[in-house]
DNA sequence: TTCTTCAATAACAACGTTGTTATTATATTG
DNA sequence: CAATATAATAACAACGTTGTTATTGAAGAA
């Protein structure tokens, strides 16, 4: 690939006048300039972003770790956050390798900011207390936890809090939870049958992950009860759909015989056999704050960034109020 | 973030000899290796990979355009690329913008390769032509065009056939095609159509896009008639779950009064409400041979490599024998 | 004319590496 | 003891840029 230096000696001038010409600098005359263009054009130069980023010492690039590929939720913010960022003149670079390897490679590449979804907290806090101390900027979205580093966090107890109380409200009184790996999900749930006055029963919280499988399998394999739960919360959207799917195979119908809300917010939800009501952070919100909180970093250098997010209830079919 | 020049002043020797040292090269001492490893342990030294690559003139980068990411079928795959690709010491940078826009960018940061999902022909055929001179070697994953460029075809077609052949052996005599928008899978329906005796019936190509509501549009738009096929093809996992959907809103019961191929092969496919018997590529092998094209480009600078994969049946519950 | 001013360009250093060549100091040989 | 081989390190060029400083040549002022 053509360099300016090749420019310059097609050109008969200095590669530092190619430079200047190709940066459009009012230094250099603009005949001059325009016949480098030309030849640029010609032998198809690119300029070498690694060349230009190593004397800048600025990358222009944000890292973006993302492990859940499976998520459909993830999928729709990076192409959010790929739009925006452009807008504001950062490449996203996307790797799937384990948060650490992912890390170490992106610091190797200079980028100028990591983010990284947090919604395995275990992997959150170990990053972040890793990156605390580093130069590059590490903002982690979707966590619960309090982290020495910036944090986008999302308010998923609330979330499932809301999904308990719309229930109630509705007239249910016994209510389960379908899986039980991500914690703080689990203590929204409990907090929430405590200030209702509901009893908790061991037996109506479903463990499972949060695969569409591990949602289809506690269903699946729920016994068989005459007070069996009227209503059930699903942990993620994979979660949910694998759940109704369950519910409809043993035939008991969703929402006449038991109610189902299902954790994040997306088009998938409305998909469903059955539409999906479901709680969930805002999308759109999310990938705003994010780009938001990002370039606050970059370019005030904002300290110990801290932003939270509510999820949002949006109600379809398959809730609806207990059988008498 | 520190760099080899600092390092070698801490350790009263010269730079050089510290790139050595962090190299294990037999040429440095012991004693000043372990001085040297012990220095940038402590101070955290990241190698700057910038300049590194800048020296070598090679990225060991491949870059990745992927602009559909609301079908699940390329997070699978390029997860198994991410994984397969670091074996071989390449790490995959993804890019979400539009394929020129992002290649362009590729190639600024000099990556060694290019993969582009090209199952819109026309911004395959585009890109390939634009890229077909330079130097960067792009290989074009599951087009069926005949490209100036390394490829990896997918017989959409011979899939699409084979569907047809499926369901008029178990006696389909009228069957209907979802989403007109992928012409290579529109051609196998017609040409297998021909093959088998059957008539074309304009009314039974349902048009439409590859998005999920695509699919149940098509179905919920479509009159009610005596002499409706009783077996469609849907033209990807999107739309044929959505037109899933909108058959089981109709009461229109899949396998009984309707059967229903669809188009990849993906999880997805076996947790529909019915699950969906489906033709697709075998995505490890998919993923297996873009890799080892990759490889043969890039190490021993292979020409113009092709390779094309068929399409492999898989029956799930949602064919049967049609009503007498 | 001779000095100054200014526009245009050239030259150079730097960014952080790697690989090649040059320079030491030390050990080995005759 | 000088000559030479060897081990260890230093010095330097290069990669392709950008930004700063130096050098030109020509026009305008004294």
């Amino acid at each position: 690939m053509i360099t300016i230096k090749e420019i310059a000696k097609l050109a008969g001038c200095s590669f530092s006048t190619v430079s200047k010409a190709l940066n459009d600098s009012p230094l250099v005359k603009e005949e001059t300039k325009r016949k480098v263009l030309q030849i640029a054009e010609q032998y198809g130069y690119r300029r070498n972003l690694l060349a230009r980023q190593l004397v800048s010492g600025k990358s222009q690039m944000i890292g973006l770790i993302w492990q859940d590929v499976n998520n459909p939720l993830y999928a729709q913010l990076a192409m959010r956050l790929f739009q925006m960022f452009q807008v504001h003149g950062y490449e996203i670079v996307m790797m799937m390798s384990p948060p650490e390897q992912a890390s170490d490679w992106f610091r190797q590449m200079r980028v100028d900011g990591l983010i990284f979804w947090g919604d395995v907290e275990e992997h959150a806090l170990q990053l972040s207390k890793r990156l605390s101390t580093l130069d590059t900027p590490l903002l982690v979205v979707g966590s619960n936890l309090h982290l020495p580093v910036h944090a986008l966090q999302i308010d998923r107890k609330a979330g499932i809090y809301a999904a308990v109380e719309h229930l109630f409200k509705l007239g249910h009184r016994r209510i389960g939870f379908i899986g039980d790996s991500q914690e703080v999900k689990l203590r929204g749930y409990k907090e929430a049958l405590l200030d209702f006055g509901l009893p908790l029963r061991q037996g109506d919280v479903l463990s499972g992950g949060l695969a569409w499988e591990d949602g289809y399998k506690a269903i699946m394999q729920m016994p068989e009860q005459d007070d069996s739960p009227s209503a059930f919360i699903g942990s993620n959207n994979l979660v949910t759909r694998g759940a109704l799917r369950a519910f409809t195979e043993r035939g008991i119908a969703v929402p006449d015989k038991v109610s189902l809300i299902g954790y994040d917010e997306l088009p998938e939800m409305a998909y469903a056999e059955v539409p999906l009501t479901s709680v969930g952070p805002p999308l759109e919100e999310v990938a705003e704050r994010t780009v938001e909180m990002m370039m606050q970093i970059l370019q005030d250098g904002a300290e110990h960034l801290s932003h939270t997010i509510k999820p949002v209830l949006h109600t379809r079919r398959s809730v609806g109020a207990p059988r008498a």
